[in-house]
DNA sequence: ATGGTTAGTTCTACAGCGTAGAAACGACTG
DNA sequence: CAGTCGTTTCTACGCTGTAGAACTAACCAT
């Protein structure tokens, strides 16, 4: 375990090369690990070619990190510390609180579009994953809403952005989503799907405020059920 | 490419040894990928065990499969044409039928956990999985929705049941996620998350309707909606 | 100063991965 | 009987994650 009695050992050596070589941290390791993955992809994301980025043998991250898979979960937990919830005043409606909360988690998540893999494979259980968690649920409790059902609108919120968010995944693999889907609207007989033929050419303003509808229907009918529950109980 | 010219020859092979040793087609193998994924978990997929699974040289899947890639996309193929939607009629409330519409969504990507990770990251592109994107978008249409409306209502429909969905996997590796969230609550110092201690002895009814209560209160919405906007235009 | 301890890194090696390329097999057609 | 073609197997390459031991260099007590 590094940092843990002689962190001053870690320290005099951060001195040593003072600026030359950057000292081998976990969070260094993170960042440069979740960079390559923007870069590149995630499967450009190996040990080897990792610490070869890092200037480093690939086996000197195992001192830091356990192995790959704790590799992956801390670069979740990277990503999910980047939702910057500062945005939000208590003076606002809950609509607008949860919607800014909402957008803030997705474009979190979005900003590193090559790791949503992984990031919707972890669930949030780390702790900077919880904070947008505790604050969605603390907006639907403000609001009125009792527990029980500020944590199953909270959850439904968090799987509406994760589930939104999931739509931009391209596999794990190179291709862009984008065409593919319009490919795929070519190659699949849109006859049998009327509606969504119908539905088509609306499907540029979709990813525009499609989300924000989605969001502002779901806290309203939220908000509704809490109204309807203020007389008879859950 | 096999099953083009010649799939008498398959034929004739199939009855070769029939019953005996199963004929190898892409949907053999596609059955006994997710089986194997089911059995074993995800990483347990891999071309060589695949071969021995089929009881066949692995390379022999390249003929059928270009890659295992599109090994992983027919998977997800295979998991979404799962999706059991007869049960919908259209005599029931809006309401009830994208409930049951989700559910059986939701259920058919559960019912293969061991793949959620590949489930996400593939987003609904493929033929069976625009099923249900349709029938969602119907139902929102007949309940009066504009196009747009209910192409960004499904949208949302189905971002939340597919992030549900997410909540229950398990980063694609062994541990399961249930003491897993339990002991991250142990670990995490919960006097940061007030709302979340107060709402965790709930956690249980969360799981048996939470997801019911947020669709619901999501259609409540998306229908609230529609209502105002028989009056302005989007 | 010197020997020992220890944090941190590197080297070597192994089993397994996806898959390219060529060869081999077996049934059918001429 | 030779040829063709669909299907399967063999061999091999470069890559992966990581176990285990060896090395380096800074510290501390003698």
């Amino acid at each position: 375990m590094p940092g843990k009695k002689k962190t001053n050992a870690v320290a005099s050596r951060r001195k040593r090369r003072a600026g030359l070589t950057a000292p081998l941290e976990r969070e260094r390791i993170v960042r440069t690990a979740l960079a390559l993955v923007d870069r590149e992809g995630l499967k450009a994301l190996s040990m080897r070619r990792l610490g070869a980025e890092l200037g480093v043998d690939p086996m000197a991250v195992y001192y830091h990190i356990p192995n790959k898979h704790a590799l992956l979960h801390a670069i979740v937990e990277a990503v999910m510390a980047g939702i910057d919830l500062t945005a939000d005043h208590a003076s606002e409606s809950p609509e607008e609180r949860v919607l800014c909360a909402a957008r803030a988690y997705r474009d979190a998540m979005l900003a590193h579009v090559n790791a949503l893999p992984i990031l919707l494979s972890h669930g949030p259980s780390t702790e900077a994953a919880l904070r947008p968690v505790e604050l969605l649920t603390g907006i639907l409790r403000d609001a009125g809403l009792p527990p029980a059902q500020a944590l199953a609108g909270m959850n439904a919120i968090a799987a509406a952005v994760r589930g939104t968010a999931g739509m931009y995944a391209s596999g794990g693999s190179e291709p862009p989503a984008r065409e593919q889907i319009e490919a795929m609207a070519r190659r699949v007989p849109m006859s049998e799907f009327p509606y969504l033929r119908e539905a088509m050419p609306h499907a540029g303003e979709l990813s525009e405020c499609g989300f924000d509808f989605g969001i502002r229907a779901l806290v309203r009918g939220l908000l509704a059920e809490a109204r309807e529950g203020e007389v008879k109980a859950l």
